[in-house]
DNA sequence: TCTGGGGTCCTAGGACCC
DNA sequence: TCTGGGGTCCTAGGACCC
């Protein structure tokens, strides 16, 4: 148990919007809503403007721009925010080695492991307190100077109560939950203000009558248990008396890699199926490769029209990044699914992860061997399989998405993105339709500037890199 | 204009082995 | 003839988080 609120959560606030807004000075104090434009698209992150005509994350985004229709709709740009998150991350390393990053945007620190460490060890609970709360404020000071957005932190004697104190400070706060209150500060809340309780478990408990964390606190562990399970309801009844010894690990390594698609309209065809499996295998092998590992079990993700989701899975005999492999494992796993009716959505992922890559050819050439016996004793199954590779090769022959110089003609003009003009210089798209594309001149270090309109195809109109949110 | 994409952890049943 | 228990691996699905 510390004696000093040592862990922080830093949670940066809205963060994709607020990059969008730093970078493009005509969006700042106006809504933002980032996230995927086209027809089944959701909300990433909206901005807080926009949080007040109802918008959230995880909407629709077509129920967004009913909500706020005078927002700026904006797709994703991730170089610009791991840009930033990188300089956030790097501001926190300052602070201590150990920091656990949970996403671009948010990060667990213990301050105990860092050059606070001796000083905190020796001091009393409350002069402990006070650096730690002079730690937070220079950290969100610095990291408002470097990237000019606000973050939100927490500081407690744990993770649990860090997170919950980030999410009270919101927006560009800083709360800290002082040793011994925990139960004080928990026991009002609803039972959703802890993390891992999403609207099921919040369904399943308030049936039971258990509303409030103190109403969890005082069911006590056998009931939960009952209702939520051995793993679920022990963690959540230690959780309601504010006991948590997670221990803050950085550099945690990944378990899986997956890629999926949502596409416009449903897939009815099985070639284009099988086709699609193979392009997001390779998606799937770029990334697994530059993260130099392998793996053994490939899984094949399917959405169906109906929104019923399921996966099928094969464990092959021994790792491997070879795409070859991957694919025909994904297309075999494939043919086991029913898709009449149309497929929405397609993935494909790799677990089991192997530390390192090592080409074990002579497992791989005998799966492959006692694959080919299962298909030869199917005939039905082998006719759909050669079928489908067949396709599949003639599909990846044209595919036109894949070339790396695609013809200006053909360029897709992304709002929010980057792009730079021979004359005008750097700008960002506002949007572009009937042959044309708008583009808005300005940079994050100066006034908004000024919009103008040019063909889609104009020579002079190129895309470009993020700047920086701050001159170098 | 209903419902993204990338993850983690847990449960439960069946196979298989000792 | 009737009847074990435990451990591990694989597969499928579900809840949750950002």
């Amino acid at each position: 148990m510390r004696t000093v609120p040592s862990i922080i959560h830093l949670d940066m606030d809205a963060f994709f919007a607020a990059v969008e807004q730093a970078s493009k000075p005509s969006l700042r104090g106006k809504p933002v809503v980032v996230g995927g434009l086209g027809g089944r698209g959701v909300v990433a992150t909206a901005s807080y403007e926009a949080r007040r005509f109802g918008v959230h994350s995880a909407m629709p985004m077509a129920q967004a721009r009913r909500l706020c229709p005078n927002a700026a709709f904006l797709s994703g740009r991730f170089a610009a925010y791991r840009q930033n998150s990188d300089i956030v991350m790097a501001l926190l390393r300052e602070r201590s080695p150990l920091v656990e990053p949970l996403s671009l945007d948010e990060a667990f620190v213990d301050l105990e492991a860092g050059p606070y460490g001796p000083a905190l060890a020796e001091v009393d609970p409350e002069t402990g307190a006070q650096l730690v709360l002079a730690v937070a404020e220079d950290l969100r000071a610095d990291i408002l100077e470097r990237t000019g957005l606000t973050a939100s932190v927490g500081a407690a004697g744990s993770k649990l109560m860090a997170k919950i104190a980030s999410e009270q400070a919101k927006p560009d706060g800083l709360v800290l939950v002082e040793i011994g209150s925990e139960r004080a500060v928990l026991s009002p809340m609803p039972v959703r203000a802890l993390p891992g309780i999403g609207p099921a478990t919040e369904q399943t408990l308030r049936r039971a009558g258990l509303t409030t964390v103190a109403d969890l606190a005082d069911a006590g562990e056998a009931e939960l248990v009952h209702l939520l399970g051995r793993a679920h309801g022990t963690g959540i009844h230690l959780m309601a008396f504010g006991h948590d010894e997670r221990a803050v690990v950085p550099d945690r390594d990944a378990k899986s890699v997956s890629v999926e698609d949502t596409f416009e309209v449903d897939l009815a065809d099985r070639d284009r199926i099988l086709h699609e499996i193979d392009q997001l295998t390779a998606r799937c092998v770029k990334r697994l490769r530059a993260a130099g590992r392998s793996g053994r079990t490939v899984v094949l993700k399917v959405r169906r029209f109906d929104f019923s989701t399921l996966t099928r899975s094969e464990t092959l005999r021994a790792p491997t990044d070879d795409e070859g492999v991957i694919a025909e494992t994904a297309r075999r796993l494939a043919l086991q699914v029913d898709t009449t009716g149309g497929v929405r959505l397609l993935g494909v992922g790799v677990s089991q992860l192997a530390d390192y890559t090592q080409e074990d050819l002579f497992a791989q050439a005998a799966h492959t061997a006692e694959v080919e016996v299962e298909v030869a004793a199917a005939g039905e199954a082998e006719a759909d399989v050669e079928a489908g590779v067949a396709s599949a090769e003639v599909g990846g022959a044209d595919a036109a998405d894949t070339a790396p110089a695609m013809p200006p003609a053909l360029r897709r003009w992304l709002p929010g993105q980057d792009v730079h003009h021979a004359e005008h210089g750097p700008g960002w798209v506002q949007g572009s339709g009937v042959g044309r594309v708008t583009v808005r001149f300005e940079t994050p270090y100066d006034p908004p500037g000024r919009v103008r309109t040019f063909a889609v195809d104009d020579p002079d109109l190129e895309p470009s890199d993020p700047l920086p949110l701050r001159r170098a």
